[in-house]
DNA sequence: GTTGGAGCGCACGGTACCGTACAGAAACAA
DNA sequence: TTGTTTCTGTACGGTACCGTGCGCTCCAAC
């Protein structure tokens, strides 16, 4: 957050550049860190790390898309969101990608609501129509991007998949694994309360869940926070639904072979 | 299927052209009729006209995407597949839309598995290697059909949410909705099996949801068949979880504007 | 220290599902 | 006809949820 934003800042400032000026190595990042540098290039002079605080709405459902984040710490929960103003949770987004996919989809207007979760820290920020400049001077670049968008609806799909077949406690054990691998602590900040709504579920039924998960060691938890004390339990809880999404990822993006 | 390959390459045989072209106007796919002729110049002489039988297989989860399609008629189930070889419907699509979206976005694999279902009938199918030359030769058609797969991503939203909130009776109400808007008539084959697939759940419990659907006489069901009789009636089942897809789709693939 | 609120533990009856199973009815083949 | 398969209706006990509500505990504010 600002914080680290002016710390980052500082860094910078002997080299002689613009001490705002972000670079591809110390990007937080990793589709910044992994796209082609003459990419990076092109998006170099329109990015600008801004704080996110949890909780902030990053996008509004149905609202047009102006901004686009590149996270570099905590999460981003994106919620379809009902008639009635309930909200569900359909994906968990990290540092590992970007908010703001469905623009490379083509679609100018926020399909979900996208909420800042997990940690207070910082994204990468651009203007939509830069990307979007950007993106037609350099196709390899958006391919590379709406890989990402692919890999988000296999995480989504998997989504869907567990929420039909398994129980509450299987789900909540894939959910703090999403949590877990785009944070960089044993120990999660966030309530029962927060839980229930990523998995459409009574504030109740993740309070069971999370002690059935406690009484086989997996986590700890304490008020507010849970630490995550045996992750291959949580694993093998969640059958199948967990891991494929995470493996067409780094299939995706890994190389950076276009199509 | 097979005999209308026929009748429409008959119809066409005393233009003096080749009887197996196909005609941007004669196509019976949404996205061939509406995309910009000059875009379809560029398909046109890689575009063949095959059969579908309900109960193919059109796509294998995992296996490298070869062939695109653009059905007709009938419609295209999408299945997630798990290990243990149990699969999970994640979306439904018709004419649409196209078989083989994730390569638009970089997927060169299917992730799903892609069954035909409805009603036997045609598709212009092409090889994916031609779709990405001509994509790489027109960036406009690469936008036009990824803004379908950004519809089609909404859906499977919507299920998700569906399957989260909504009990099988109205689930099914929304089923039936998605098979009727991509099909010609008002009577549907699909037994109660297939549709217990598509919704994750006991055969014993479609039975049981059609029954009360038939109770409100928004449906008449016999062996096999299923006949629509009051879709709005169906429509107020379902809530906000069927309709917002739909204009979605209508938004980003009516008009021919690019972002 | 007192107060207030947020987070959590727990309990109640209710119900919408589940897995399983079996038999009748309709379509089809020989 | 007879058999065979597919589709449908129905039943059973079991359970994993639900909505609701209430009271405790921790923590922060004052």
């Amino acid at each position: 957050m600002s914080d680290q934003h002016i710390a980052v800042a500082a860094e910078h400032s002997f080299t002689g550049q613009d001490p705002h000026a972000v670079e591809q190595n110390d990007a937080g990042n990793w589709l910044i860190q992994r796209m082609h540098p003459a990419d990076f290039d092109l998006l170099r002079p329109h990015l600008r790390r801004v704080p996110v605080i949890s909780g902030d709405q990053l996008a509004e459902a149905g609202s047009a898309i102006e901004t686009v984040c590149f996270p570099e710490s905590g999460v981003a929960g994106f919620l379809d969101v009902l008639d009635d103003g309930r909200k569900i949770a359909v994906g968990l987004l990290g540092r590992e990608g970007f908010v703001g996919w469905p623009l490379l989809m083509g679609n100018d207007r926020w399909p979900h609501e996208v909420m800042a979760r997990g940690r207070d820290g910082t994204a990468l920020q651009i203007d939509a129509s830069r990307l979007k400049k950007a993106v037609a001077v350099s196709p390899g670049l958006g391919n590379f991007l709406v890989r990402y968008a692919s890999a988000f609806v296999t995480q989504m799909s998997r989504t869907l998949v567990s929420n039909l077949i398994h129980s509450i406690e299987r789900r909540t054990a894939r959910w703090l694994l999403l949590y877990h691998d785009r944070l960089d602590s044993d120990e999660l900040t966030i309530t029962h309360e927060e839980l229930s709504i990523m998995l459409g579920v009574r504030r109740a039924s993740v309070t069971e869940a999370l002690h059935q998960l406690e009484g086989n060691g997996s986590i700890r938890g304490h008020r507010g926070k849970l630490v995550i004390r045996d992750r291959a339990a949580l694993v093998a809880l969640t059958c199948e639904t967990y891991g494929q999404a995470e493996a067409e990822y780094l299939r995706l993006i890994e190389p950076s072979a276009a199509i």
